[in-house]
DNA sequence: CATGAATGAGCCTTCATTCAT
DNA sequence: GATGAATGAAGGCTCATTCAT
């Protein structure tokens, strides 16, 4: 898993206080011009505009572009956890516990559309991010898949489907739109999309109505 | 339709054959450059002597990468159009039609996987590409949507969905799983894609089984 | 004086009836497009679409953009001939006749702004066009060089001056002063312009009052 | 009048003294390259080389050939000021006063003949540098108005001419006439200059003579 | 460590001129 | 003669990266 991670850690982690800070702010600038200017037309330069040092500085903590992209997503690994079926068993029933997944879902995703897009963007151009991205959603797709994969143990949902690739398609079916409406812009209520997925998975998955 | 196309026509088309053949060279070339090297990183010289041109001669007929790009696209308009759920009402029942039409565009889309990608890559760059690709995922969509809503008049069909919503949910799901899988190499059968996507469909929209 | 024209005829003359109107459009369009665009804006491409013509029959009748200058300025020398102090002896006596001169100089090159300006631009690129512009300027020094002589002979002229220095003096001073108001758009009433060189060169050459 | 200057200011002024070296040692550059080639002619890399920098490193100080030139002329500003006519009452008599301004007019002329001509040059083909000259030349012109004036006031001079009018167009008659000389390289004595352009201006003016 | 300037390879674009039809 | 496309040399400009202070 790490070993997929664009830079596994900068080898030279700043000594000094004013090293760290330095550092920080050039992140802080980074996600800051990635997501104003796209990260292919940000320069090096503006980044280190922005974070207020002058550009040689940009070097002292990383290598390149490519560098400092990672930190940033590293620094937003927490903000970008995409949230997903839970794995306790609820007493909400499969449903609803769905529901409650995908309204987290898209929450989530409206909330960091910009970091999302951009990831998109990075990943369209340099295959290191498109690992990134595909880790992550590996992540993603797993769990649902074991999720799925307890409902049909329990009776609750289709046998016939292979979970993992249920999974992976109704896992993509939740992100595409989440990317079609946060990141292009497509108009969609939040609420439909939440109510429209919802009835999609309990059908697509033949989960039993509530007795 | 024609407005949203990136270069609504070139300014000035070729006069003679010479001039045409040095135009339809200068296409072929591109889309080889571009499938091999990405957009971004394909040099205006790279593709002038792909076909065997001086690099003068790209500006003769194009301004611009992007406008060859348009005109990539255009030229692979056919090859890339999508199949979708019939609109004929068909003998064979509705879970055949959705297989049948899962299946066409599985293939379709492995066909032009290396298009898939530029484009895809070119979209995450520039608006205009992906105004171009939202364009023709609208088409697929709305004939998606039609068939929805036919299947709910028949009575076939959970009518509880929005038709529209629910086939940008599923058509999106499709395309999506077939954009991981051929684009990003994430390894499946595609039969066994075409009968996941085709179980999901006929599940989603609560299709009855065939008597 | 044929010696300094810049391009002493073009070798090649039209052959054919056909031949002379293509090039007299080109002429046309060449002043067109120079007046409009500025010499060295002007491309050769954009005097043969003004003339309606392909680019490369432009090479059939002009080895480059300096020549076809060329026959510009001569198609146009007609209008462009300055009006000078006549030489006859004039019933209206001298100042009269300066008066009548300045205001015919204005009148022209008034009416020649934009061809004047284009000369102006031309000689200040091209030492060719210097000449050209220096010799005109030569014959027009030269004339009022020769009122001026007249003048002392008869009396009527501060005979302390050099008549040749004299003349070069007050009509660069005449054409300087066109230039400044009809090139560069200083503001001033053409009638003002007239009084004054003509008060000027009357006191000047201390020609002595009307009697 | 700071407003009318091409290059109002240098976005980014040089911060350490090798910046500050670079810089001066771009604009004596260009001037070396500018009065030897011709604005049109000089290459970017022409200059930087001249300077004994990078190519790049122009860029670093400048955006564009105009702006350098701006710079070249404004480092020039001093050795430029065109002498005028005195304002202070001279004891000499005005007529000795116009000589004198006209010597010192013509000599300065000359001794920078080459950057006249370089303003000259770049004047017929960019706005900018039009209106600079103007505007140095209506400050010239202004001067001489007001001398004027003084000695109408003082019963000196010609009632009858308009002051402005009057120095337009004798201002312009000494300036023409430097052009022609020193940038043009009409053959003329200087001290003959002098003393034709003062009769000239004494007798126009119509200043009595000295008692 | 920070600074800010220097470096120069690399790509884009223009357009006068040539030439096959 | 006319056509319109091909040619390719020439320069401009950018910006990641290096480095002396």
């Amino acid at each position: 898993m790490t070993a997929a991670t664009p830079a596994p850690a900068p080898a030279r982690a700043p000594r000094t206080r004013r090293g760290a800070e330095t550092r920080a702010a050039l992140v802080a600038a980074a996600r800051t011009v990635f997501e104003r200017d796209g990260f292919l037309d940000a320069r090096i330069a503006d980044v280190a505009a922005q974070a207020g040092v002058a550009t040689g500085s940009f070097y002292t903590h990383f290598a390149d572009k490519e560098e400092i992209l990672a930190a940033v997503l590293e620094a937003a690994r927490e903000e970008m956890l995409h949230p997903h079926l839970s794995e306790q068993a609820d007493e909400l029933g499969p449903a609803a516990m769905i529901e409650a997944a995908n309204r987290a879902y898209l929450a989530s995703y409206r909330k960091n559309a910009k970091l999302m897009a951009l990831l998109d963007q990075v990943a369209a151009v340099d295959v290191r991010f498109r690992r990134l991205r595909a880790q992550r959603s590996r992540a993603f797709v797993a769990r649902n898949a074991r999720a799925i994969a307890r409902l049909q143990a329990q009776g609750l949902a289709d046998p016939a489907l292979d979970p993992r690739q249920a999974s992976r398609a109704l896992s993509g079916m939740v992100s595409r739109l989440a990317y079609a409406t946060y990141v292009l812009g497509e108009r969609a209520p939040s609420e439909t999309l939440v109510q429209t997925l919802t009835r999609l998975w309990v059908n697509a998955l033949r989960i039993p109505p509530q007795r």
